[in-house]
DNA sequence: GCTCCAAGCCTAGCACTGCTAGACATTCGA
DNA sequence: TCGAATGTCTAGCAGTGCTAGGCTTGGAGC
């Protein structure tokens, strides 16, 4: 039995260290520079075992956005919790979203922009990602305003906010003017 | 002479016919079936000619963005002058902004989720991409609000249908209440 | 009308991609 | 100690974007 145990948990642990050299790697140079290839010589085995733990490169981004939703949910509702008032508390969520978009890129696009295999908006969502939208939420749904669904005022807000995250690091906006169309977003979308 | 004049028109004809089929097999099957051995050979050339005419893929999908970019601008603008007052026409550019991405999936793509190559916010921003951006500044200058810059808040208007959009198609949000987000951001964003 | 040359095009190939079949060790249970 | 099962690797497939170099063809000059 604790054969059996030793070798599962250093199965574990090798495809804890493959999310997290993809991460690493993605980071530094990009999704597209996660090859296969270089993956599996940074974890120092074949391509093969890749194989054995996920179906495909899919299913690592999937995992890596997992991993992302769960720290994104956490940098939401800590910058939340740090602010006094309706109307700080969801200017400094709107910050912390874009401020995570910005420095965590390839978590980011795992997420929101490449094909993790994840679903959406269904049953069968993956916690992580139900309660990163969870943690939207909760600071949103007082500022939805009168008669408005929370559900659907966090999505409007947070598709915005993905927007701006987005066309700011794909170059379609000047990064100089962010923090005010940030303000300009909080304060026209947000009922105090 | 004549004989150089009819070449340089067969050489843009060609070009064309490029750009369309790009456009045709994206919009039929998604930029990835867009290889250059599939291009090639609807076009009924082999894969070095399309290199005598772009640079690489990337410059065809530059070439198709272009292309979009002019008819994103006339269908705004069409839909923001079929529209009485400022109201309507903002919920009508609206519609017509996400009713272009939902429908030239691939065009928007190579517009503003793809690398075409091309600059955006900047001196040497191509023609069309400008006049696009115009298209969407013309209708909603007049409820930007006092004191805010016309160009600010369409870059913020703009980055929330993007994110619609892009959430929507990318199976992020549930298509159902589509026409209930899109209301909710107008009467929000706009002041009337 | 004939020759020659240059332009235009294609075949073949490079280095890379994601992914997999099948051979080879290694380690475990009987 | 032996057989089997688990684990890993080598080698290879079909596909990608892109390009070097040879070949054909059509126009210009005599």
């Amino acid at each position: 039995m604790s054969v059996q145990e030793r070798k599962e948990r250093e199965r574990a642990g090798r495809e804890r260290l493959i999310v997290a050299t993809a991460r690493e790697l993605a980071e530094q140079q990009g999704w597209d520079a996660v090859t296969t290839r270089r993956l599996a010589e940074r974890i120092e085995y074949s391509q093969p075992v890749l194989y054995s733990h996920f179906r495909g490169k899919r299913e690592i981004i999937g995992a890596v956005a997992l991993e992302g939703a769960a720290e994104m949910a956490a940098a939401l509702r800590a910058a939340a919790s740090a602010a006094d008032g309706p109307r700080a508390r969801v200017t400094a969520l709107a910050r912390a979203y874009l401020h995570f978009a910005a420095r965590n890129p390839a978590v980011y696009d795992a997420l929101f922009r490449l094909d993790g295999g994840l679903a959406f908006a269904q049953e069968d969502t993956p916690g992580p990602l139900k309660d990163a939208f969870a943690a939207l939420l909760e600071s949103l749904e007082e500022v939805a305003g009168d008669g408005v669904h929370p559900g659907l005022f966090t999505e409007v807000f947070w598709a915005s906010l993905h927007g701006l995250a987005t066309l700011t690091r794909a170059g379609r906006l000047p990064p100089e003017e962010a923090e005010l169309r940030t303000e300009l977003l909080v304060d026209r979308l947000a009922e105090f």
